[in-house]
Order: structure tokens, then C-alpha cells, then sequence
DNA sequence: TCGTATGTGGACACGGTGTCCGGTTGACTA
DNA sequence: TAGTCAACCGGACACCGTGTCCACATACGA
């Protein structure tokens, strides 16, 4: 069990991690800086997270898990019981949501090409191969990544920010992806 | 105009940096490592190539403006003359062609969220835009993105080193993804 | 052959990362 | 309430990669 201020330093050490994540790219946050606003030493920094990349997770944590868990026991079309293409459209638009609100978090989440190694993503992965699957969709395995692919944080900053396009728009693109379950 | 001297270090450069982008993983190669396997000081290094993802642009350009010519002006249905969907999956493959050869140069050439920036991403962009318009698809800009999503490095990289699954399996995910250019 | 501009290479300073250890403090027991 | 111990804290430190800078070398033109 997690001593009383143990528990302190962790919330504080988050809190700061959110405040300096948005307000610049996380790549420009040093563990030092996250310390320095925390209040706490390096030590007790890196006791609980190695990377930036752990401490966006955890951040993030709560979000994905509260998607995840609609995605399993919500009401449909989100959770069981609508048609596998209007599940996955609803998937799409729910994901848009949480980039649009966390982007600066998911981006931070990912050093390198670690995203593909984060337990949400392979939920993400797990959902979109059995709605493929439900709907009969032949060769699901390589289907799912192309499906997934305009998802990742930076091609969507990049439509928002450098293109300009907006989440409406995003959403609608990826909607349409929702045929490729027809066979 | 290039003295002797300086275009006899670039050649040195490209080579030392092919062999030990084709060994290791891009972030594991230092500056200092393609430097030294180079027989070249640091100075000479940083002059031409401010960072690994300049060295790692220079390698592809050969093999990314051969394929510009290619549906620019090559044989139908990688060039002009082919609808615009056979047009596409010609395209898909070509690329998939280029990542199976290349992937590790691709993946160093991208340090951070630099890929967007590239000539080549632009120029893969505006060919599937015109293709897309040619088909008369509604709202192509939005859809750009989501079609060119699964040609990221890191995906293609994921899917077949840790998923395992083969170029011809990607590629006829990604052929599927042609119906998008049906209304 | 000589002068000059360009190229070269290694030394250097800087900044971020991750580790380590002496000191501190909270939690549990009697 | 006092004592004990384990967990926690935090800053100093060493390491590594980056990018710059400048004294020297060399190719090219006169």
C-alpha cells in the first residue's frame, strides 16, 4: 500500500506533467522541468515513471479506460448490439473525441514507435478486429491496422493543425471507412 | 561548384550511413558513429547534414523520385491513362514495394513528426488528392489522410515484424481501400 | 608557384538522462 | 507515546549525444 505522502508526490508530479503538457509539444518538457514544477526531486520523479512516455500514459489512463469500458458494457451504437459498421463508425467518432480533447496527452505518450506497445492500443486493435470479424470481413488481421492507421496523434494534428481541417470533417472522412466491412 | 575533396567525403557519408542505418535501428546511430565508420570529423559531418534525418532523405531520393517519374509519366496504371482506382492500388503497390526495400531508411528519415514536411509526402498527397478528385469522391481532402495513414513507416514496420504478416497480405488490405474512391 | 576561398576535423561547452546514496519521514507495534 | 523499520525523498554526479567553433589543410584559379 502506497504511503500518505507517497500518494501526494504522485498527484502533484501529474498535475504538473498536465500543466507542461499544455503548453508546449512534450518532446520540449524535460523530466527536470515536470520535478522543478512538481516540487519534488529527480529521484522521486523517476521512482515512479522511467519516461515522460509513462507519466502521459498515466495520464491518459482514465480516458481510455472510461472509452474502453463503453466500448465493452455501453449502450449501442458505442457498445453491443448495433451492427458491426455502425459500432465502428461510432469507434471512430468517439476517438476523435478523445484526440481532440487529448492530443497533446496521446502525443506525449509516444516516443518513437512505442504506440503500437501501449495496452490501449491493443484494445483498440482487439475491438476493430472483432467488429470485422462480426461482420464477416475477409483477411480482418491486415485490415485492422489500415483501419486504425488515421487514427495515430500525428495525423491528426496535422489535419487540424497544418491543414486546418475540422474534427467534423475528420470524422466524416473516417465514417467512411465503415465500408470496408461490407465484403 | 563541389571540390573534389568535399564530393569524395558526401559519397564516404552516404555509404558509411547506408551500412549502419541497414544494421540498427535509426536512433541507435549517432552522429558520431557515422562520423567515425566515415573516416570523416564531426565538422565535415555537420556541414552538409544538420541531423540523421537529412542523411537518411539524401539516401531515399533516388528511389522516391524514380517512383514520382513513374506516375508522373510512366506506363499505365502506375501512370496516367488507368482509372483512377486501378490507379491507386498501382500506387499502394509501388509503395508497399518501396517500404519493403527501404523501411529502415524511411523510418530514419523521420525524426520526430517530420514526415509531413518531406517533398515526398507532399508529392504522395497531391497524387492521391488528383485521383481522388478524378473519381469525383466528395470531400477528398479529409480523405487523403486516412489514405495515406497505413503508409506510415511505423505501421508498416509493426505489422511485419511484430505481426508478422507478409508485403502481399498489406497489400491487398491496402488494395481494398480503393472502393473509397466509389461515391 | 602562390594566394585565397573553401573544406576539414577534433576539441569544447552545453543540456538532458538516468543512477545512486545519505538523510528523512510515515506507518505500525507495544 | 516511544521505538523501529522500511519506504521514500532529493540532489549530486557521471555519462552520452548534440551542435559549434576555429586553427589548419587542401584544391582550384591566376
Amino acid at each position: 500500500m502506497e504511503r500518505a505522502d507517497a500518494a501526494h508526490n504522485r498527484a502533484r508530479i501529474l498535475e504538473a506533467a498536465a500543466l507542461l503538457f499544455a503548453e508546449r509539444p512534450p518532446q520540449d518538457v524535460t523530466m527536470d522541468d515536470i520535478a522543478k514544477k512538481a516540487g519534488v526531486g529527480r529521484g522521486t520523479l523517476y521512482r515512479r515513471y522511467p519516461d515522460r512516455a509513462s507519466i502521459a500514459v498515466a495520464l491518459l489512463d482514465d480516458h481510455e479506460r472510461e472509452l474502453q469500458e463503453r466500448l465493452l458494457r455501453g449502450d449501442p451504437p458505442l457498445g453491443p448490439g448495433a451492427p458491426p459498421a455502425e459500432r465502428l463508425a461510432a469507434f471512430y467518432a468517439a476517438m476523435v473525441r478523445l484526440l481532440e480533447d487529448h492530443s497533446h496527452l496521446v502525443l506525449g505518450s509516444e516516443v518513437g514507435r512505442s504506440r503500437f506497445e501501449t495496452g490501449a492500443y491493443g484494445f483498440w486493435r482487439a475491438h476493430v478486429r472483432a467488429l470485422l470479424s462480426a461482420a464477416g470481413t475477409p483477411g480482418p488481421d491486415a485490415l485492422v491496422e489500415v483501419l486504425l492507421a488515421p487514427l495515430a496523434p500525428e495525423v491528426y494534428g496535422y489535419q487540424r493543425r497544418v491543414l486546418g481541417l475540422s474534427p467534423e470533417q475528420i470524422a466524416r472522412a473516417l465514417a467512411r471507412l465503415t465500408r470496408m466491412l461490407d465484403r
